[in-house]
DNA sequence: CTTTTTGCAAACAATTTGCAAAAAA
DNA sequence: TTTTTTGCAAATTGTTTGCAAAAAG
């Protein structure tokens, strides 16, 4: 939070309520969600925030690098607040995403494998699986459809 | 292709030119094109082809199992021929997207870790890096923006 | 007081759907 | 000939942009 308002000071932006709110949101929640998540969450408390405020607010704190982007796509992209090396586990039924860590997975000889495509900078784990969750509600959205 | 006409057949479904022709052109790529991406290079062929046919025929070999999806958005979705277990090299800059297997990376122990959110289907790695491509052309849509 | 940021509404882009004409079985 | 599929156009959904009013420094 802190990190936060110095980033701001530091690129000469100005430190408004809905960025703040913004940033708060994303630091402090451990699914990873979209810009309507952010969205929609935050409207609880501030009702007069906008959505495409959201949506710049987020771009601005992926090029500020104090939160990531997960997936490579500009749409449905989901925010992430943990700046840590981790990797994600992700249901494939509802889409839900929680991170976790794993030091030895953290360098894996793969260099070799890629080299002919380029270079390396990081390696991420996708470990996709189906969430507690939907294990329980089980397939109420598949056997009845 | 013959594993296509196959379960077409088996599925009830009809056999039409726009279907071999999308069947094909995932099949026989290997970079993991999205729906606009398919419909480009069908069109040079096929002017007549109408990209909501597009969409319908990818979610239906997708439904069929003869193609995958990459990522779990509906909304720009890239589609992948390759039904082998394999990982993926993404570049960063263009979004360029690779194959490449490794049969060590298979069995990763990862289940202990992600017990807590729920049971694995399955693992897939995605190494983040540059292309040949993207290193050659130096930064030239970064440095000189 | 000056410059940036917000919220709105309109613009854009990607994907999906209804329906009559065309094609497959 | 019967049923499915196509292509068009319109509808939907998600994201971005122009601009005047409001807020930050």
């Amino acid at each position: 939070v802190e990190r936060f308002k110095a980033a701001m000071k530091q690129a000469g932006l100005k430190l408004t309520p809905q960025r703040m709110e913004v940033f708060r949101e994303i630091a402090g929640r451990e699914d990873h969600p979209d810009a309507v998540g952010v969205f929609t969450s935050i409207r609880e408390r501030m009702p007069s925030v906008s959505l495409d405020t959201v949506y710049r607010t987020l771009w601005m704190l992926k090029d500020l690098g104090l939160i990531s982007v997960i997936g490579s796509n500009r749409e449905s992209a989901r925010f992430d607040g943990n700046l840590g090396k981790h990797h994600h586990f992700v249901c494939v039924r509802c889409g839900l995403v929680r991170d976790f860590e794993k030091e030895e997975l953290n360098a894996l000889p793969i260099e070799n494998d890629v080299r002919k495509y380029g270079s390396v900078l990081e390696t991420q784990i996708e470990v996709h699986g189906i969430c507690n969750a939907c294990r329980n509600t089980h397939g109420d959205s598949i056997t009845s459809e």
